[in-house]
DNA sequence: CGCCTTTGACCGGCGC
DNA sequence: GCGCCGGTCAAAGGCG
């Protein structure tokens, strides 16, 4: 894995067994609580997180965001636990260096729900920078509904933040911020999986800043503005205010028409709805992503829908 | 008081 | 069969 991360070949292998599994007692997520799971509309590898085998989930959805998108004025110590505009409550249970990349992987489970499946490794995307790979693995057996962690920490209040050295970190937080909390909070009203793409995303990084200095190639105030735009266009624009259920796969039906390939492609994602717009938006209108969010399938879907 | 973050170690899967 | 790497757990510390 070295300079695959750039596209498709982000995910390791997308067709191994799937699973989580873990390995003892209580270790892991268990299979059994998401077995049904509500939000997992089909995708059966979906609901099925994992139940043999610790490596390779068996459904991920890698995305690709701009660093700017996620790089969020993030109070100190508060980690992505408690996410102001996500409307999920997400956990570091561990970091690890990856051999490919110089930056490390961050692992990530949702705190919102106890037996909530649903994870999330975030990476900066070795071969971009201003790139952040996140990849998404099960997802949510409880609906979006404010987890107890909000309940009980009301919300972390980005305190002023020791502002670290990245100018475009200051910089896109601001308008990113606000970009990102009506995301979430359409999202939020909708169905929140996808808010937690473009959002979660957004507060993941800041501890790959403190890993590394980021060489903003660009322009943070551009990105700025193409990301409120796709935002704006997103939420406002294509998303649908449809009273989804908590259900991501309805979501998922929503990029439905669009294309052939893509579609099966969205199709394939049970999260990230609204960002998967957007990205399809890119690819129709054929737009560069830069400063736009990138999807990539592990294949699983791409391949084998 | 409770939750989250961080670091190290262990386990298991996968590839060769 | 062995080695490598990834992924997760567990313990301690810190903060809100």
């Amino acid at each position: 894995m070295d300079g695959e991360w750039s596209d498709g070949a982000a995910v390791s292998s997308p067709t191994v067994s799937g699973g989580e599994g873990k390995v003892g007692p209580v270790r892991g997520v268990p299979a059994d609580d998401c077995p049904g799971s509500p939000v997992s509309p089909a995708a059966p590898s979906t609901a099925a997180p994992a139940a043999s085998g610790r490596r390779r989930s068996a459904n991920k959805r890698v995305v690709n965001v701009p660093l700017a998108d996620v790089s969020g004025p993030r109070p100190k110590g508060v980690g992505e636990g408690n996410t102001p505009t996500d409307s999920w409550a997400w956990r570091k249970y561990g970091q690890k260096p990856i051999k490919g990349s110089p930056f490390p992987r961050a692992y990530y489970r949702c705190s919102s729900n106890k037996g909530c499946p649903a994870r999330k490794q975030v990476e900066r995307n070795r071969a971009e920078p201003d790139m952040v790979i996140v990849t998404y693995s099960f997802e949510h057996n409880h609906s979006n509904a404010v987890p107890k962690a909000q309940q009980n920490r009301p919300a972390p209040k980005p305190k002023p933040q020791p502002a670290p050295p990245e100018p475009a970190d200051s910089l896109s937080s601001g308008s990113h911020e606000v970009a990102a909390t009506a995301c979430a909070g359409a999202l939020a009203t909708t169905e929140g999986g996808a808010a937690t793409a473009a959002v979660e995303v957004h507060d993941d990084f800041r501890w790959l800043y403190d890993g590394v200095s980021v060489t903003s190639s660009t322009s943070p105030s551009d990105v700025d503005a193409a990301d409120e735009m796709l935002y704006g266009t997103m939420f406002f624009g294509a998303a649908q205010p449809a009273p989804l259920p908590d259900e991501f796969g309805d979501v998922a039906g929503l990029f439905d028409g669009g294309g052939g390939e893509e579609d099966a492609m969205f199709a394939g994602l049970g999260e990230l709805p609204e960002c998967a717009m957007v990205f399809r938006r890119h690819a129709g209108d054929g737009l560069p992503m830069s400063g736009g969010v990138k999807v990539e399938q592990p294949a699983e879907s791409t391949a084998m829908s």
